[in-house]
Parts: C-alpha cells; sequence; structure tokens
RNA sequence: CGGGGCAUGGCGCAGCCUGGUAGCGCACCUGGUUUGGGACCAGGGGGUCGCAAGUUCGAAUCUUGCUGCCCCGACCA
C-alpha cells in the first residue's frame, strides 16, 4: 500500500478525552474514531490489525474443533424470556422496539439463541460433542463505557458455546477451550496467564479468565512465576487426546494465579517469596461451564444411548478480540507509539523513502516494493513527500516491526537501512542484504507464530 | 447510579473573573526556498464560541434549563 494512496489520518496530539496509552495511540494512528459514548468507528489501519486478531482467533477455535456460525447482533426478547434473563439482564441490555412494537434487543451475548439453534435441529447424542461460535458485534450498555475500545458499550466478541451429553463430556470441551487459548493469546503475541474467576451472572461452577500481562493493566494479578515457564502446547496438539489435553489444563491451573477480586492472602503465602509474582493485567477472555442452566429451561435435549432425553451440558467461550487490540497496544508501547506483535502488526515493513520525487530513490523504492510484495510481505510504502523527520516519526507512531529507509545518501553507496522497530535497532546494509534479513524475519514470525 | 469536571475552526489551547462582536500553536490551501529525526518565508481559507431561554443598548463572557463528553467509585469480553 502506497501512503499517498490510504487513509490514515493521524493526529500528532492527542484528543482530550483519552486518558489511557492504548486509547490515545489509536486515535493519534488513525485507527479509530469515537462516534458517540463508547462506541467506534474502525478506521483502515485498526480494522486491519482487528481482523489480524480475529483471524487468529477464528484459525484456534477451528483448530480446537469449534464450528463457525454468524448469528445475528438483534433478537427477539422471547428468547430471553425463556431462559429468565430478559428482566435479570436489566438496563445493561439495550432493548429495541420494532415497528410492530415487539420487544427486540441488542444482542449482549447469545447463550439462548444458540441454544435455541441447537435444540430445533440435535436431537441425537451421536451428534456430541458440537461446538459452535461465532465472531459478532456485542452491545452491552455500560454505565460507565471508558478507556476508548478497551471498555466500550458496541465491542466485538468471538463467543463459542459448547454442547455435550454429560458432564464429564463437557468438562473436556471446556478443557479443549482452555488450550486454545493458550494458544490463542501465543500466537497474538503476548503473554496471557489464566485465572480462577467468579462466574457472575452467566453462572456455572468452573469459570477462569485469561488476563494479558501489562503494567498499565486494570486488575491486579497475584501470580506463581512459574507461569512464565509453562510451555505453551504447539500447533500439532491433538485436540481428540483428552488425557493430554487435561494434563495440559493441570499444569496451567497447578500454581497460585488471582486476581485482586479473588485473591486469598492464605493461599498466596504459601507460594515462595521468590516465585510471587506481581502484576497486572487486562481480561480478554473469559470461559465458563454452566451445565443445563440454560438447556433445563429452553428444553434443548438429546436422546442418550439408553433412549432417554437428556438435558445438554453447555460451556460459553469469550474473547474480545476488539479489546485484545487495545490491550496489545499497552502490553507493547514507548515514547515514540505502538509496537506490534509481529502477527497482528498492520503492515510488516514501512518503506521509507527519504526523498520523494529524487529519481534514483523512487526507482529504488518502487523496486523494493515490487520484490518486498513480491515475496509475501505487506508493506506500507511512505511515498510523501513529508520531510524524514515526519515520516520516522509516523513509522515509530504506528509500530510497523520494520522500517525499510531508503534515501540518495546511502543508496550512492548501495546501502539501505534497517529499523526494527521493537528494539530500536538499525543496521545500514547492501540493498539485497536488508532483504535477506527480512526474508530471515519473515521465516522466524511464520515459525513462530504461523497456524 | 452516586460524586467531580469539561464543552471556543480538524487537534491542542487562550479569552470568561472585570460583557463591547474571537485569538494562538499545529493541521489545511497557494507560491517560493528547502529536504537523512516533526523546515522556513510570504499570502490565504475555515468557528452563528454545545443547544435553548433569560438579563442587557450589547453575551464566548452573567443567570437558568437541557444535551453531549470525560474522570473517580459499584459492574463487565
Amino acid at each position: 500500500m502506497r501512503l499517498s494512496n490510504y487513509f490514515l489520518p493521524v493526529l500528532k496530539e492527542a484528543p482530550r478525552e483519552a486518558e489511557i496509552v492504548s486509547h490515545q495511540l489509536m486515535l493519534r494512528a488513525g485507527m479509530i474514531r469515537q462516534q458517540s459514548a463508547g462506541i467506534y468507528s474502525w478506521l483502515p489501519l485498526g480494522l486491519k490489525v482487528l481482523r489480524k486478531v480475529e483471524q487468529i482467533v477464528r484459525e484456534e477455535q477451528n483448530r480446537a474443533g469449534a464450528v463457525e456460525v454468524l448469528m445475528p447482533t438483534i433478537q427477539s426478547a422471547d428468547l430471553w424470556r425463556e431462559s429468565g434473563r430478559y428482566d435479570d439482564y436489566g438496563k445493561e441490555m439495550l432493548r429495541i422496539t420494532d415497528r410492530h412494537e415487539r420487544d427486540m434487543l441488542f444482542g449482549p451475548t447469545n447463550e439462548e439463541m444458540i441454544t435455541d439453534i441447537f435444540r430445533s435441529y440435535v436431537r441425537s447424542y451421536k451428534d456430541l460433542p458440537l461446538n459452535l461460535y461465532h465472531i459478532q458485534w456485542k452491545f452491552r450498555d455500560e454505565v460507565r463505557p471508558r478507556f476508548g475500545v478497551m471498555r466500550g458499550r458496541e465491542f466485538l466478541m468471538k463467543d463459542a458455546y459448547s454442547f455435550d451429553l454429560d458432564e464429564a463430556a463437557s468438562r473436556a470441551a471446556y478443557k479443549r477451550m482452555f488450550v486454545s487459548y493458550l494458544r490463542t493469546f501465543d500466537r497474538l503475541g503476548v503473554k496471557a496467564i489464566p485465572m480462577r474467576a467468579d462466574t457472575g451472572p452467566i453462572g456455572g461452577d468452573l469459570s477462569h479468565e485469561f488476563l494479558i500481562l501489562a503494567d498499565t493493566g486494570e486488575s491486579e494479578v497475584f501470580c506463581h512465576g512459574d507461569f512464565m515457564r509453562f510451555p505453551v502446547p504447539g500447533a500439532g496438539v491433538d485436540y481428540g487426546d483428552d488425557a493430554k489435553i487435561s494434563a495440559i489444563m493441570d499444569e496451567w491451573t497447578s500454581a497460585y494465579a488471582r486476581t485482586d477480586e479473588m485473591h486469598d492472602e492464605a493461599l498466596w503465602d504459601d507460594v515462595p517469596a521468590a516465585d510471587q509474582m506481581n502484576a497486572r493485567g487486562i481480561e480478554v477472555g473469559h470461559i465458563f461451564h454452566f451445565g443445563t442452566k440454560y438447556s433445563t429451561p429452553m428444553g434443548a435435549k438429546v436422546t442418550g444411548p439408553d433412549g432417554k432425553d437428556h438435558d445438554v451440558f453447555m460451556g460459553s467461550y469469550g474473547i474480545g478480540p476488539s479489546r485484545v487490540v487495545a490491550a496489545l497496544i499497552e502490553a507493547g508501547h514507548d515514547d515514540a507509539g505502538i509496537i506490534w506483535p509481529a502477527s497482528v502488526a498492520p503492515f510488516d515493513v514501512g518503506l521509507i523513502n527519504l526523498r520523494s520525487g529524487d529519481e534514483a530513490t523512487d526507482t529504488a523504492c518502487g523496486d523494493l516494493y515490487s520484490k518486498l510484495t513480491a515475496a509475501g510481505f505487506d508493506v506500507l510504502y511512505d511515498d510523501t513527500d513529508n520531510r524524514a523527520g515526519g515520516k520516522f516519526a509516523l513509522a515509530d507512531l504506528i509500530g510497523l516491526p520494520w522500517q525499510l529507509i531508503v534515501g540518495p545518501r546511502g543508496l550512492a553507496n548501495g546501502e539501505v537501512e534497517l529499523k526494527e522497530r521493537a528494539t530500536g535497532e538499525r543496521l545500514t546494509l547492501t540493498l539485497d542484504a536488508a532483504l535477506n534479513r527480512l526474508a530471515e524475519w519473515q521465516a522466524e514470525t511464520a515459525a513462530r507464530f504461523g497456524g
């Protein structure tokens, strides 16, 4: 993409209303625009990151055996009356009346609807286990939306729902999602820690939150240092092997990890002082096992091997991709701007032409742009006639992993500069050497973050 | 929902106390000189000062009401 053809409305100064760094940087980098309290438009750069996050989440859900569907944002109130939540949910639910005076709502979550889909089609235990998910916008009319997309009223959520014949099978489904979350956050390039959680209004008896560690996180985290050492299951993990999956979850739940809300000083004292890790985190995922809470009132049952009907056991599993985008910034930034993990960076390389209009420089940049694009790099080519300083500042702000800096001075020696955003390291290389270095990185990144 | 704050060109702000018809920086447009870490000169465009009512000869400025947004607390991906 040539910057001159792109839409990247950056701001030199952060709007006053933005308090936290991710919100400031998302506004400054032209990723989002606020349309109303807690409601945002996603501009091209932001959307690109959001889609990448979404795609990684999708791939790991699919790998774990979940099947994608897409349910509507608007739901009928009748469905929610069946579960009893229409009255329970309170003012967080945005209620809408259509032209026929029917009670509708903008879905804050989809347990009822997915249960309705399930009961409409599934009759036999032989069709289980089943896990259906979708990635769809939700709306929760928060009393106090804040911190940009970190806590918006409208937000993108991946929500998966598992259906099983009995408690044991349902718990196995829960563990598969648990493991898939470990992989998902690892591929997103962040350290996420699963913590025992309150089940809250969704109900149930087994629940974990996944928190991305970031110094500016909202929640205080107490966890054992072992979490930094537990191995993340690889792409080859066998989700069909219940024992193996169970063992992974056992390991990842073997050490103490709680947020301040669930913190237990007595248990904490049992953790050796050297292993006590006190950090901050951002909740980006939450999984629940809630048994027959919805299947019973809504009549979602299957015929078992015994020839009798059984209410199905369910769980739900959420990740908020829109919040993840903000959390990644909280976890990766410096004074100059964002530092994206390679797997979700909006572009791989920022190609900086230091002297647009200079024939030799333009030619060299055009050539590099073609070669990189052909080699599978997503390149943002700054071909504008801005000054060097402005281009550097922009590149740092939007946080692409690499900056390939091309100017007449270096070209005279057949050289360009390659700057790595994360480390700030700058290398002066020949054109070919620079391309080779990027190719190495591409291979490393594919190995590290690939599906 | 309780408490606090803010609202003046696209963004950041001053002006308000002590009413006299709106200003600064950045951004934008034109021309020129420039060009390796946010250039300089000259010229230019853009705001019924959130909305409504009131006080006054006169309101960005004073009064009242409303709306929007932000922050702190209780709740959430």
